[in-house]
DNA sequence: GTCTATTGCGTATGGGCTACGCACTACCGA
DNA sequence: TCGGTAGTGCGTAGCCCATACGCAATAGAC
């Protein structure tokens, strides 16, 4: 049976006194925690550190972002890096915050909890869209971080009008939310493929169908629904990049919306 | 803008002649091709390497299944793993399948389209949940393995007198196929924490119902609604290990529902 | 009985993370 | 005004990783 020890921060980490049990750097980068002021003047900042990291996970992806290469974008040594993070994971907890950054306002024209929530449900989207890499990165602990929680309430905030009980839309939002990452990291996979070797998305798809189709050709019978869907065509031309969003969303909240009726 | 090298199977991969476009070892692994029968008896075969790497994954987790672990496992020098197997990621895509495996059985007295497909759902949790490390595993290319094409076709199976056509069928299996797996990711990284430090659910939720806290007092009416929700106590208790996974199926089922009604 | 494809695997290269400790700096408290 | 000291940057070094390359041994094919 499982065990899985990704991700999971280890016994060692110093811990914060703020009363979060979030790790010292953290509680830091959060402002609960001020930067003593004795020594020499930091060389460097969190932020600075931050930036350039989310800069290398834009351009090169999330696995191009090593400590080493951190230091050189921002020229100085390796080392000097574990004076404002204690690991690297650490590291890609705060870009994972930076990049999703506070929530855009509401318009003041979106009304009721469908609208709202879907609304949520786009600005979600385009952050992750605007920033790829946010998806492939490790999940560790249940998330904590200042911008997150913005979401979590703009969300909640949304269903006020639901008249859902607050555990209820709680979960509604977890719901949606999994689907929106859901959707970006099919939509990163089908951009990581593109890069890799085919061109354009048709072609990509094209040469998705074929293998498959190799696949389920050899024992004919053993795959009918799955080779009637082929035959229909169905993979031999990518969808736009958001049908399959937009179906999904509107499943979704059909699905929330039976349970709002019923209440 | 994006870009994201991760998963992207490299160009330098020798790919087999089979016509799917897989590399040489998948093709071979997946009987599409006879290994030749000459020089020395391999000492060694697909199968034990990965069942190998399995049992590695499934008791400390994908991070610890480097090669060299592999091979010390079977008593043999790393460099041998790469006459069966190309490259590690390579492994992993056919530790995935093995992990995977074929789909059980529809029983007789399942019957409708919603009662198959959410019976496929349940099917495909209760694999993931006895291999957590799955969705920890780092997506590549789009699935081409004939476990993933079994569920496939079982799924579309499932949707025969649902009345979608073809394409809506497959949205609909991506839909479900990604709200279960998304369940999963929770449900495992719950499980890191409680391995990492606290120990039982309810400790780690009250934990984190005390960081939420603590991040959320400090500037008071920013997080109003949030904190409506923490006062109700939501985060006080883990939910029952089924209980979030039963509501989001019945609303996305819900909202399939919707959509097959009115066809 | 030779030929040769295929085997296991040793060596070596080039990364990566990070513990540890050194030399130095500038604020604090007296 | 002036140590004391907590902080600084960073060099060194240890350890783990994936994997390219090439060599000697092997056993089926002819």
């Amino acid at each position: 049976m499982a065990a899985d020890g990704e991700g999971a921060r280890g016994e060692g980490t110093a811990r914060g006194e703020g009363g979060t049990g979030l790790s010292v750097s953290l509680e830091t980068a959060w402002g609960l925690r001020e930067r003593p002021s004795k020594g020499p003047k930091p060389g460097l900042s969190l932020d600075r550190i931050v930036d350039a990291g989310v800069a290398i996970a834009a351009s090169e992806g999330i696995g191009a972002v090593t400590m080493g290469r951190v230091a050189k974008a921002l020229g100085v040594s390796p080392m000097s890096l574990y004076r404002y993070v204690s690991a690297r994971d650490e590291l890609y907890v705060l870009m994972q915050d930076a990049a999703t950054g506070t929530p855009p306002e509401m318009p003041a024209d979106v009304t009721g909890w469908r609208a709202r929530l879907e609304w949520w449900a786009r600005a979600q989207r385009e952050v992750f869209r605007r920033n790829l890499w946010l998806v492939r990165m490790p999940i560790t602990s249940p998330p904590a971080s200042p911008h997150y929680l913005e979401w979590m309430e703009q969300g909640l905030a949304a269903l006020d009008d639901s008249g859902l009980e607050e555990g209820r839309k709680l979960s509604v939002l977890m719901l949606v939310g999994g689907f929106v990452r859901n959707e970006v990291v099919l939509m990163a996979d089908l951009d990581a493929a593109m890069r890799a070797g085919g061109q354009e998305p048709d072609e990509v798809m094209r040469r998705y169908a074929r293998t498959i189709d190799a696949l389920t050709s050899t024992e004919p019978g053993r795959f009918p629904a799955l080779r009637r869907t082929l035959a229909a065509g169905v993979l031999d031309v990518a969808d736009a990049e958001d049908t399959e969003f937009e179906f999904g969303i509107g499943r979704v909240l059909d699905g929330v919306a039976v349970l709002v009726g019923e209440r």
